[in-house]
DNA sequence: CTTGTAAGTAAGTATTACTCACCATGTGGT
DNA sequence: ACCACATGGTGAGTAATACTTACTTACAAG
């Protein structure tokens, strides 16, 4: 019989915190179940009472990632009142979240994506939240004036989540450092002011 | 003993035929070689004989058809000279690419990235060929004046990169529709003119 | 006291990627 | 002609891994 989720045992929560410790390590695909329930110091059947499978595990353990993640984007958000500012935040504030947060990103932007039970996840759910809070933003920019008419507020979302996505790849793979500061003023710069000369 | 790769035997080329077939229809991590041998009528061994792992066969099928690719590429962008124009028919015709084969998409948007390996495989190395093709043509467009001086030609590509990745993102995923005519014209219109009012 | 259920265990099992020893067929050198 | 040897291909393994199942213990409510 499996956990009905009504509680939260002690098991879960050290495996839980454990998946997460393995993967600043290595990539998830690498980390056994046999070794995420030794890390747990639990059984290894245990995983298996409370999570449908390990990638039932993984999601569960991003979408608590971001949680945290939405809520500091929204309380940003709701400093300035200008739509441009408010892309802006977004734009640093996604740079930033993806700096400090290597592992979370690494399996965001590289880990997740090959399965399509991840689109179909509770930790797909935040994203979808996290993108939806701009798409808001763009089409009261829209309707404010702020913003061009006639933008297509979808295409513009794409090459936002896009530029932000991209911009970390190099770090991520790579490990290399990120201006982030730099970067998220130049993405701005495009994207509002456009590079026609 | 492996395989020296002077040759291209019947063996091989159905093996990577079947990975090709099976791709279109499930994702990389559940194709079994057992199925891939089977699809190809021959043994799971020879697999091995000609591909260090799964993997190296993954990205053996992926580079034949990004050669293709990048080939189409470079002849429709030296129909003009303007670097504007360039990146405009590099834009359209990667979402017309990414349409056309989605299969070949799906592997590049979400099945290649989650391994480290593929960062030093030979289909990477199509990628930094397509990519320095772009950088190449912004860094001209800044020194003719066509674009702002000033731009950082890295971070404009990696906002034109990431805009047309996620443009076909929820095509590939979802199987949704896009029409690549409308969405790249706005893809360039934003990043080329910017989307403030 | 009993009944039910949640927490956790231990020992499987089926599947999977990958290996290895072997066979068959040409092909070139002496 | 005969040997050496590389190429193309086989099929029976093997170790490891995700997942299952039958079981025990603890404990709370009625």
């Amino acid at each position: 019989m499996r956990h009905k989720g009504k509680t939260n045992p002690p098991g879960r929560i050290r495996i839980m915190k454990s998946l997460s410790d393995l993967m600043a390590e290595k990539d998830f695909h690498s980390i056994t179940t046999a070794e995420i329930a030794r890390n747990a110091e639990v059984t290894e059947g245990l995983i298996y009472k409370y999570f449908r499978d390990k990638k039932d595990l993984l999601y569960q353990v991003l979408k608590e990632h971001f949680e945290a993640f939405q809520k500091k984007i929204e309380t940003r958000v709701n400093e300035t009142g200008s739509c441009v500012g408010k892309l802006d935040i977004i734009i640093y504030t996604s740079l930033e979240s993806y700096a400090a947060n290597r592992v979370f990103s690494k399996i965001l932007l590289l880990e997740v994506r090959n399965s399509l039970d991840f689109f179909k996840s509770c930790a797909y759910e935040m994203v979808q939240t996290y993108s939806r809070t701009i798409l808001n933003i763009i089409r009261q920019g829209i309707d404010t004036g702020e913003l061009k008419p006639g933008t297509d507020p979808v295409v513009l979302r794409k090459v936002i989540l896009g530029a932000i996505e991209h911009a970390c790849l190099g770090e991520i793979i790579f490990g290399r450092e990120l201006d982030i500061d730099r970067v998220s003023r130049e993405i701005s710069s495009i994207i509002f002011q456009g590079v026609k000369a």
